[in-house]
This record gives structure tokens, sequence and C-alpha cells, in this order.
DNA sequence: GTCTATAGCTGGATAGAC
DNA sequence: GTCTATCCAGCTATAGAC
């Protein structure tokens, strides 16, 4: 690694951090040439401005989920374990990334058109791997082994359940009564809770 | 009503509209004004500062929700029904306000002491509501009516289900490839989803 | 009460010395 | 490449005329 490339992925890294936690709107340029060990001046050099610095960060992490999650839907193993993959894959990666959520969220709520850009770019709508998970589950239909579903509310369903308590964490934490030590050991405890809630679920 | 409080109800109007669609950050005082018919200047006449404005307008929303499901969680139903009218009682109030819980969320990850400040203030914590479904929901799975669950678990599954579409609005659209009013029917349908969802989930 | 004008601050971006 | 100094836009808030 070079030292520019260094001081890049310094940059970045420190980018990654703040922006994380504050969003695009929150952030300051200040925050993340501190965090870097720099002033603002220096990275205006290395990155031109405030928004490219955040597409690079939003980009790479919403990438990274979305395929994730496009590559377990279309990948050939049964169904039940096929949800329990995409309920493991994002528990591991919000359990790391805990604001992970809501900065997403955020920003396509602010800036919606930004997701068809990345799509495009990316060459991979996700309808072609929905209808691959949609056939799958209409099969298991089929053969009595779930009871009738439809496939769009069951994948928003196991988001729904996974991804909220990251989202609304300090309405549940107030709600439960509950400290972030707690809080957390309850979400530890909830992966399994998850599961059986939806496989319960969709028992024939 | 008064030419006074008839101006601060209208400007209290805007100011809704402007802060749900926008957030704190977001918002402009020029837009309020705007929306409201008058200039900037006006406004701090009848409100002294943004984010005087902004705590009534969130403390309204905020509070509504809260003592609604509070209400609901306290009263004297069976299980089941008490289930069908929280997703029920809080679909209603999301149809009517669907940026309502973006809002809510967002004010709360940057700002969550306000939290026990209102909490506190309404004289009105959720533990004691809480306990009383707790008990009832251990009281359903000793009788065999449920099977065995976390009553904590149950009230999160539910309120996943019910608002995870709401806020995670642009990705789950994108991701189903649906348009404005598709996706409003699909919420539509959902609203039944949700109900089988979670009732054949706890089936014993 | 309602307006115009403007003060004053915050924060992103750039110039220019080293 | 890295810094200090500075510019400038955007926005809240207030002063002051009417």
């Amino acid at each position: 690694m070079t030292e520019v490339e260094a001081t890049d992925h310094l940059i970045l890294e420190a980018a990654r951090e703040v922006f994380l936690k504050k969003g695009f709107a929150g952030a300051r340029m200040e925050d993340i040439a501190k965090t870097a060990g720099m002033n603002r001046a220096l990275l205006h050099y290395y990155f031109r401005s405030k928004r490219e610095l955040f597409q690079i960060v939003f980009d790479k992490h919403f990438t990274e989920l979305q395929s994730g999650l496009q590559d377990i839907l279309s990948s050939e193993v049964i169904l039940t374990e096929k949800i329990q993959l995409i309920i493991n894959f994002y528990l591991d990666k919000l359990e790391a990334n805990p604001d992970l959520p809501a900065f997403i969220i955020q920003e396509l709520t602010v800036n919606p058109e930004r997701l068809f850009l990345l799509i495009k770019e990316k060459q991979r709508l996700p309808g072609r791997t929905r209808l691959v998970f949609e056939e799958q589950v209409r099969e298991a239909v089929r053969k009595g082994r779930i009871r009738e579903i439809d496939s769009r509310h069951l994948i928003i369903n196991i988001l729904s359940l996974v991804v909220f308590p990251y989202i609304g964490r300090p309405y549940a934490k107030m709600f439960l009564e509950l400290d972030e030590p707690s809080y957390n050991a309850f979400l530890k405890i909830r992966r399994r809770e998850i599961s059986s809630f939806i496989l319960k679920s969709i028992q024939p």
C-alpha cells in the first residue's frame, strides 16, 4: 500500500465511523478530519467534497448488504435453511455495525433516486433473484411443506423482524426499560427467537 | 378560537407537514413559513425558535402513539384480540401519516435523552402496562392457549412487522420493484397478512 | 401583528505559504 | 502533502419601521 493509498484508507475509515453515527447531514467534515488525525483542508485535498466521501462509504455498505442478500436468495438450498441463512447473514452484519440500518434508511429516504443508479450500475436487478425465491416458495406451498404465503410478504417479514430492533433501538430500549448491555443481551437471544417465530408461522 | 389561536394552529399544521417530511435538520423555517402563508419573522414572533416548534409537534405525535399503545396493552381483552387491536391502531395511524415512524425514530436516534423527559412528564412509565401484558402472555402460555414465548419479543415482533414497511419504504419499493400506488396496495393487503403471520406463530 | 433588512453563526470549500 | 487563513453560502434569529 503506497502512502497515498494509506491516507485514503485512513480517511475512509474515519468517514465510515462518523457518517454511520451521524448520517450525512449530521456529520461534520471537522469530525472526520479529527478522527483521521488531520485538518479539513487535507480531507478536501484527498476527496473533493463531503458528498463524494459519503457516496463511497454508502455505496460500499449498501452493495455489500444487498449482494449478500441476493446471493442467498438465489442460492440452491432448501427454503427453511435459506431463511436461516438470511437471518444469520443480516444479524452478523448488524451486530458488527448497529448503526447500519438507520444510516442506509435515512439516506434512501432523503435521496431515493440514488438507489436506481446504484442498482443499474451494479447490473444486478433484484427482480431476477426475487423470482427464483418466489418460485421456491410457490413450490414449497404446492408440496404442502409450508402454508400458503406470498413470498413478498415473507421476505419483508424476515427483514422487519431482523432490522427493526436496530433502527428502533432507542424506542425499544425505553419501552423495555433496558440499558445498553441488557438490550444487547436481549438482541443476542433474539436471534433464536426470530427463527422459531418465522418457521412456526409458515408451518403448513 | 381567537385570531392568535388560529395563527398558532395554522403554524403548527405547517410545521407538522414540513417536519414530518424533512425531519428537524432537513426542515427550513422558510418552508414552514411559506406553507403557513407568512414569512420567517412572524414564525419567530409566535414561536421563539425552531427547536420549540419542533418539540411541540414531536411530543404531540409521540405521546399520541405511545399512550394509544399503552391503553391497548393494559385493556382487558383476550390476547389474540389485543394483538389485533395493536396492529389496527398502528396501521390506521401509519396509513394517515406514512412518514411518522421515520420522523420519530430519527429524532430519538439523534436525541435519545428527550425520551426520558417526555415519559417522566407524562407520569406514565411503560413498565406498569408492560407488566400487565407480560402476565397475560404468561397466563395464556400456562393455559396452553399459545406456545411458550417471551412477551417482550412478541411485542417487538408486532411492532417490527407493522412499522418496518413504512420506515423501510424506499428500500422495499426498490426491492419489490413496485411504484408508489402498487406499494400502497401491497401495504393494504399486508394488514391481514401480518395478523395471520403473528397468530400462526404463537399457536400452541 | 406583520413586514424588510440584517446580524451572526455554522460549516463546506479554496487560496496560498511552506 | 500538509498547514493556516479566509471566503462564502445557507440558515436561524432579531431589530426596527409601519
